[in-house]
DNA sequence: GATGCCATTATGTCTATACATATTAATCTG
DNA sequence: CAGATTAATATGTATAGACATAATGGCATC
């Protein structure tokens, strides 16, 4: 009875992994529990809890107390996308980053923004709009609102060489927020500032950032054509 | 000397958020290290681990041995997305969901999808493409190319009524995969099947995914316009 | 002053034990 | 038999202690 000695809980995790793999263990069913699979493994409960707990946050498992831990019968894969600033996003792409500002001004929002920024009483919020450009050729498009109750150091600012998306950060912290990711037509507008044609589909990243219960800023970013989001699924490393 | 008592890891987390917010620990500074961390919270050294473990995992810390703990100068938000079958994408938003395969083939390639479904020597593949479609109307078109050297299995299936998304899941388990997102401009054949216009937008979905080495198959979704994906980022509940 | 080695340090992890908590299953009661 | 109560169970988490590991900073050497 030569115990396989599993003692870490990566090693415990790649041979839970292997099972599910080879279908000794078929989704849906329930696996042992952790006492057991303990001292199959060799080791304590609480190595196996930190594998099996870290397989059902990537969504691989199903865990509920007293009910016991079973393989998902469809495995939502859980891809982890990465929002960097866009400066990084530029530079690690191997170009050189250039900012433009294009208009700032203190305005009453238009109704499909206010309604998101301002949650109650209209207020006035800091249109922000800049152009970030990669080597010299525009990138995204930047469109933003401030909500200046919220973020009142804002309206000192001018934008003028630093982009309200690094300022934002790495000033004003956020506690969550919403993002949505579509694919949409370039205004001519749009088009004029990206350098492609109007109709164009475009890439649009929308974000809206709260403190609390209070909203930050709303961002709509319109990404020049050929951008796209990579990012992977699968084991956690 | 009264210790505040914070005896849950995920009160420890909302306490070092709360310094974090409240500039207590500015983006960049190293933070004390766990054991003292452990002292000034009256618990134990692992339950402060594990606090800081879950928001270094969300991107709002950065640890390196030894180096310590650092609150993270760009906080990359990690926005995690989840990928469902498409059945689900579309019942969870309430229409009913019906299937309808186009074609099924079993041809050699193009070269643009030859090079990344077969490493070594070229191969047949087949290539299924389908249409799924949300109260009647066209949701997503499918294009795919299926490895039948990883999943020889594949050949027997007719994808009639069962979509290669949902049979692939539930046969051929992969170890890890790629996803781009982008967006992109409809083929005349695309906007025909998706009751569109010919270089409408339309938000592209592209994934490979794998068993160990191998590939197991390559699928573009191409989405109806009006399609996007949401998620949201900020302190893990 | 530059370079290479080594002690120090903070995080990473494992163990064994204990108790908490959610949830199911069994049992008791009207 | 229905409904409420209770016991059993699997996961969730806390703890103290220990060792592992990586990386830094200083020290010694050249």
């Amino acid at each position: 009875m030569t115990e396989p000695q599993f003692n870490s809980w990566q090693s415990i995790q790649d041979e839970v992994l292997r099972r599910i793999h080879a279908r000794e263990w078929s989704p849906g069913t329930v696996i042992p529990n952790e006492a057991d699979l303990a001292q199959e493994f060799g080791c304590a409960r609480a190595t196996v809890n930190r594998a099996l707990r870290a397989l059902a946050d990537a969504g691989i498992l199903e865990r509920r107390r007293k009910a016991g831990t079973r393989v998902a019968l469809h495995p939502v894969s859980r891809a982890t996308v990465d929002i960097p600033v866009i400066r990084q996003e530029i530079t690690a792409r191997g170009h050189t980053y250039t900012y433009q500002r294009l208009s700032r001004t203190v305005t009453r929002p238009p109704l499909a923004i206010a309604h998101r920024l301002c949650t109650a009483a209209p207020c006035d919020g800091l249109h922000v709009t800049a152009l970030h450009l990669a080597d010299g050729t525009p990138f995204v498009l930047e469109d933003r609102w401030i909500n200046l109750a919220t973020a009142p150091s804002a309206a000192t600012q001018d934008f003028d060489t630093l982009s309200a998306n690094e300022w934002l950060l790495s000033t004003i912290p956020y506690t969550h927020g919403d993002i949505r990711f579509s694919a949409e037509a370039a205004t001519p507008q749009e088009a004029a500032l990206l350098h492609t044609t109007p109709g164009a589909p475009v890439f649009v990243v929308e974000r809206i950032t709260w403190d609390h219960a209070r909203t930050i800023t709303t961002a709509r970013l319109c990404y020049a054509p050929g951008y796209s989001i990579t990012t992977s699924i699968g084991t956690p490393s």
